[in-house]
DNA sequence: AGATAGGATGTTATACTATAACATGTCGAC
DNA sequence: GTCGACATGTTATAGTATAACATCCTATCT
């Protein structure tokens, strides 16, 4: 599985896919994808990069209303809460889900140099189980976020004259 | 290697060695662990449990002085960076250290019925290694972090009647 | 169409988490 | 003993998140 988020993609196409699942997604299970609920989606799908909630706040109230933050946060909740988007703990803030509809326990990679993230998992089925299995922990939801420095940011690094 | 938190263990004993070998470790090192840093320290092994600054705060205002919050802040800050600590994103709070002075990847087990928080250790190596590299990205830290319910709170659900 | 019930959003206020910035104190090296 | 480095004290404020209640929208039943 390739860490979406750094390697090149027709990102166009990404948002729009992603944006067309969602909505068949919730027509199947009866959930609504609101308008804003949309909207918060596709500001997250719009980078691939985890933005905070005042700054999505920020980005709705430039768009016309001046928004308050419960507006963004049942937003996220609800895209959260339905597999659409993911917290990043140690950022405080948020990305849409790069595998939207299958069950899945992500690894996010954290570009301290450009703030971009990408989502992946693990190649060898998931580490925490075992960990969990062998402490008699019932595992219910697990965050794993590594923080370092993507390909394209250690490429200019290495050539700093440009 | 057993999840330290929720298998039994003598507590004192638990808390004085850990003190006593930051304190060495201090001293090899140069570092300087000060009152304030020593009774923060102290706190957080006084229970497997991760605490909040707040919570800090309001212990150690209790004990004499009122105290400000970067005092504890600047306190967990000597503290995770040299590995006394760690923190809990999840939660926004503190942990001391389970294996201080090895260098370790932790998971944490964090049970969400009692709080308790267990650090442990990947059985198989540390799974973000691999992922990391097959992205072209360098890691420097992590965060592995498992919500669910631990062994003696599931004993306890399993029988309501006591 | 009107009644109604559930859920979504609007709005105000506030709680919780964290740090900037500057003043003061402490301790060891010289 | 004074100088410099680092630790702490203190004030103020930034950043993140939610409680509580009002209003509105929409789907359904009659």
């Amino acid at each position: 599985m390739t860490a979406i988020g750094f390697s090149g993609h027709d990102h166009s196409a990404c948002i729009s896919d992603a944006l067309a699942s969602a909505e068949a997604r919730c027509r199947q299970n009866g959930w609504r994808l609101t308008p804003m609920r949309r909207r918060v989606l596709e500001l997250l799908l719009s980078e691939h990069r985890a933005l905070g909630a005042y700054d999505l706040l920020k980005l709705l109230s430039e768009e016309g209303q001046p928004r308050q933050p419960p507006v963004v946060y049942r937003a996220l909740a609800f895209l959260t809460e339905h597999g659409f988007a993911h917290k990043i703990e140690r950022l405080n803030s948020y990305v849409a889900c790069a595998h939207p509809g299958s069950a899945h326990s992500p690894i996010f990679l954290i570009c301290s140099a450009c703030d971009k993230v990408a989502e992946t998992t693990s190649p060898s089925g998931n580490p925490l189980e075992a960990a969990a299995r062998e402490a008699g922990f019932a595992m219910e939801a697990a965050a794993i976020e590594a923080s370092g420095t993507c390909p394209e940011c250690r490429a200019r690094q290495n050539e700093p004259a440009e």
